[in-house]
DNA sequence: CTACAAGTTCAAGTCAACTTTAGGTCAATG
DNA sequence: CATTGACCTAAAGTTGACTTGAACTTGTAG
């Protein structure tokens, strides 16, 4: 069933700006025009459920395009999906750790956190983890 | 114990640029000058500590100066720690749905990621009730 | 047939968190 | 005493993912 940007930009939940953006990008493709308008296939709403998984697992739109290109991909390099999928693992581990150590922050009955051990301990960890880096900048659309 | 910028970039693990401009949007302070430079007192160092761990768990710098009192003192709220946690909870799920999609993918001889019924149904079942919008823009530093 | 809401392109703007650059200051070392 | 190197400030640049604006075209409702 074919789709203009409208009805994609609803069904995706995404502003058409942004699916104008990812067509010019090569995340997704449109299947033809109708006059100037664009069509499309509407299994480019599925395809958008998994570029934003990917966004959400902290890929850039770069690589999400390199793993999941439509075709044009002489052969999805299964090393890199393996790679791709240890990393996920650790950040996996380091998210869970977090999160373990905020939960109990957050039920923790010391009057300031700073007097927790456990989230001292989790600050002495992530004070010293700088191998990781810059991480997860804020939530939430900017212009929204 | 009075340290110096180049000590504290050396204790912290941050550049020195990094901290000036920390300072500059009042998440640190320096305890004086000497001569033109800078003087911070080595509690500094914790503190850079739990901004590192606030920004691990996704709060923007500006969520974190708001997070001390005037004195320094952090006062962190509960609920948003609790709120993070879940954030992160779901994170979490959308993560490890995807590295199982990926594993999978990696082990999986349909001829596209796409055409793969295992892999399409991780991608649905983490697309679910997630709203497609804007996430978290990608990790890693860009200048290194 | 005309108006206009909704589409189009291309360029430029935005935002966060820094980094880089340019130009200057100063303490110490050879 | 001249040079070096660490530090300073202010301003501009970077990156990714989009958004916004300006100027233009078009399908379609009236």
């Amino acid at each position: 069933m074919p789709l203009d940007i409208a009805a994609l930009s609803k069904k995706s939940g995404l502003p058409a700006s942004a699916l104008r953006f990812y067509e010019e990008k090569g995340l997704i493709e449109s299947i033809g025009r109708k006059g100037m308008r664009r069509v499309f296939d509407d299994d480019v709403v599925e395809r958008l459920s998994l570029i934003a998984l990917g966004r959400q697992a902290g890929f850039s739109l770069d690589d999400i395009r390199a793993m999941f290109r439509p075709d044009g991909s002489p052969d999805i390099d299964r090393g890199r999906l393996k790679a791709k999928a240890d990393e996920l693992d650790q950040k996996i581990r380091d998210l869970t750790a977090l999160r373990d150590g905020l939960r109990h922050a957050a039920d923790c009955p010391a009057p300031s956190h700073l007097e927790c051990p456990v989230f001292r301990r989790l600050v002495r960890r992530a004070g010293t983890s700088r191998a990781l880096g810059r991480t997860i900048p804020s939530f939430g659309r900017p212009g929204f």
